[in-house]
DNA sequence: GTTGCATAACTAATTTATTCGTTGTATATT
DNA sequence: AATATACAACGAATAAATTAGTTATGCAAC
């Protein structure tokens, strides 16, 4: 799967946080200053012929709706990170930023706990 | 600090296993097909001119080197996407992907012993 | 039904990124 | 010194991404 462009990416933030939208509501979510109502419907339609959203139609007008979930997305991308920056290994990432000290250890020790709940329910199978 | 893009990440992979290199050098590093020896020439120069790498100059050769270490700039990398996809927290993240099994057991385990110690190192001081 | 408005589709313009040919110069080779 | 070689610098050509104007069509208001 192809990744996401910036432009492209800012509009999948909008709908995978609005769940479906029309151009005019995705535009609305926008910071300024905002882009041209043109400029959001040509990066939807982008991301259409690309396989990231679909349409409902009513009438003339289109509710697009992502086919492809932020979870998933973001799984994707943080594969490939992982795969060129630490040798397809997350243990090797997870590590290095634990001792890097960007995990305070109020995140570690809640990380160890869903952890073991984990480790426990794949051992229990 | 920039993003890098593709190309300028593909020489910045090469530069970061050579630790440095001259354009040549660089090049040898490059799957098939190879680009063209003024094409990497480019790319390194425009990294240069980001502020990413440096030369030292032997006569009229150059050799480069990375300003930033694969470290550092995977460290930004990965906060702005956890920022962007997990509401800026390492925690909600790390749990997501346990969850999803992209972790193995053993993979979990092993951090969970490396966040035991990183804790442990921390509460002492 | 004519006018005005909203919207999708299309297309043009601009910007940014990528690729590599050409040129100039220094150095090595003869 | 003339020629060949190697390289950086420059710049042109192309490709990809971004932005937004223009057009066509349907619908609503009058």
């Amino acid at each position: 799967m192809r990744e996401l462009t910036r432009a492209e990416e800012e509009v999948m933030q909008v709908l995978w946080k609005l769940k479906k939208g029309f151009v005019k509501e995705i535009l609305e979510h926008f910071d300024e200053p905002k882009p041209a109502y043109n400029t959001v419907s040509t990066i939807v339609r982008i991301l259409q012929d690309k396989g990231f959203v679909s349409h409902k139609a009513y009438g003339r007008t289109h509710e697009y709706f992502p086919l492809i979930s932020k979870n998933e997305y973001s799984k994707m991308h943080l594969s490939t990170f992982v795969n060129d920056y630490f040798s397809n290994s997350f243990e090797k990432m997870v590590s290095f930023f634990a001792k890097e000290k960007s995990i305070s250890v109020k995140e570690m020790e809640e990380i160890m706990k869903i952890m073991e709940g984990e480790v426990k329910k794949q051992k229990a199978k």
